[in-house]
DNA sequence: TCTGGGGTCCTAGGACCC
DNA sequence: TCTGGGGTCCTAGGACCC
């Protein structure tokens, strides 16, 4: 029998948390975190989602909205959300033996050896230390195996009043009561198509999945979905991943603030790109043996519609930014149609290797020494003169093309110069 | 005017080989 | 005319996640 004690720790409304740490009066107010080029809602508070903004709702739609509800809204600013999760994971690991960062925000944590009774009260003290040390409130769910922890999470924050955002399933004595209530497309890996299919087969709770057919179940769906059902029964499938991997694929993509349509304009985009894919790469120590460039026009608009992509294998693979934009630029080349208006452009490194473990090839080109120097002195300027500091000029100078991120906060923990400042 | 970006895993099916 | 079958490897695309 399984013995596993799995916690996930999952901050509320993240993003719109840090904000409110900088700026507290803000609580109790509604608030909304935009996506880059402040087109869509990505992070919501509770009093946002009381008022019916929806996650994904474009935010051009739903602006005289906000404005008229007193709706404090944000661009999202990734360096305030990246720093504070960094120091959130930091604190996390001094309190359990084992854990795994699942994303920017939450965390599968290890309860397995915690005694039965201890274990909400070891959760509620682990939230009031994060809220105590960063401001950022989290919301922990405990259970058996990671799908009942997550179920576990999404009682404990639909119910913040009366759980304190912990909710331990070890303390239910009937956890087929919560998995009746729970629809099965709110169970963690069952997206639109699963449920669809589900119901088709009249499962529509995750307590139907729970009990459902075997041999119908295996018969009809994928492995991730039989080992969903094993999990809910209580059988560890989903181990913790401990490892923090090396990413395999990079991507860098971004949509235009304005249309663009000249080939000039989109290559000045995709060295911009490649330049922050790169860094990420070098960042890993890896290199890129394959590269994809797509192009797309806006598929919401009424206008001629057109995508496509190019890849070029590098055969001995490649983490210079010079390089790496001569390939880049060959597969636009090769997609590149007039007479589109453009929205989005973007590039992706593929095939990824450690640079340490790289074959040496006599007859292969590798990143001349001059190469590895240039990139090394480059990064070492961006890291300390901050980002874009020296860039190549194929970037351009001051792209008109950028995004729009007309209500960021300031970097509050990340820049000397945006420190918030203490009244006198 | 204005609708995100960055990832992973899995599977089906084609290509190829013997 | 008739033209196997099994195995592996690779890739594109689907589905899902936050």
């Amino acid at each position: 029998m399984n013995s596993q004690k799995v916690a996930l720790a999952d901050c509320n409304s993240f993003f719109c948390s840090c904000e409110r740490v900088f700026q507290p009066q803000l609580m109790n107010r509604p608030v909304v975190v935009l996506s880059n080029n402040d087109g869509c809602v990505v992070s919501r508070t509770d009093e946002a989602k009381a008022l019916g903004i929806q996650m994904g709702a474009p935010y051009f739609q739903i602006k005289d909205f906000c404005k008229r509800n007193n709706v404090a809204v944000f661009s999202s600013n990734y360096s305030l959300y990246g720093d504070l999760s960094r120091r959130i994971m930091k604190i996390l690991a001094e309190w359990v033996p084992e854990m795994e960062v699942y994303s920017i925000d939450e965390a599968f944590l290890s309860f397995t050896g915690i005694k039965e009774e201890m274990l909400t009260d070891h959760a509620q003290k682990i939230r009031e230390t994060l809220l105590q040390y960063t401001g950022i409130p989290v919301s922990i769910g405990i259970g058996p195996t990671k799908v009942l922890a997550k179920v576990a999470n999404v009682v404990a924050k639909k119910n913040k009043l009366s759980t304190n955002c912990v909710y331990n399933l070890f303390e239910n004595k009937n956890e087929d009561n919560i998995l009746r209530k729970f629809p099965v497309e709110d169970i963690w890996g069952v997206g639109r198509k699963t449920a669809q299919k589900l119901s088709f087969h009249r499962i529509f709770t995750a307590y139907d999945l729970k009990y459902s057919n075997d041999k119908r179940i295996e018969r009809t769906f994928t492995r991730p979905i039989r080992n969903i059902v094993k999990e809910l029964r209580g059988q560890l499938c989903m181990e913790l991943d401990l490892s923090a991997h090396d990413k395999k694929q990079i991507i860098s993509s971004r949509s235009f603030g304005k249309p663009v349509f000249k080939m000039e304009d989109l290559q000045e985009a995709v060295a911009h790109h490649v330049s922050t894919a790169a860094e990420k790469l070098r960042k890993q120590k890896s290199i890129a043996r394959a590269i994809l460039v797509f192009i797309q026009t806006n598929a919401f608009k009424n206008t001629p519609q057109y995508h496509n992509s190019a890849t070029i294998t590098l055969l001995s693979g490649s983490s210079a930014t010079n390089k790496l934009i001569k390939s880049a630029f060959c597969c636009l080349q090769e997609i590149y149609k007039t007479g589109y208006e453009y929205k989005k452009v973007g590039v992706i490194f593929m095939d990824l290797q450690k640079k340490s473990e790289t074959q040496l090839d006599l007859f292969q080109m590798h990143d001349s020494a001059k190469d590895e120097v240039l990139m090394q002195v480059l990064d070492h300027v961006n890291a300390t003169e901050g980002k874009s500091t020296l860039k190549f000029a194929a970037c351009g100078i001051d792209p008109f093309w950028k995004m729009l991120s007309k209500m960021k906060s300031p970097n509050y923990s990340t820049r000397w110069g945006e420190i918030p400042k203490v009244n006198q």
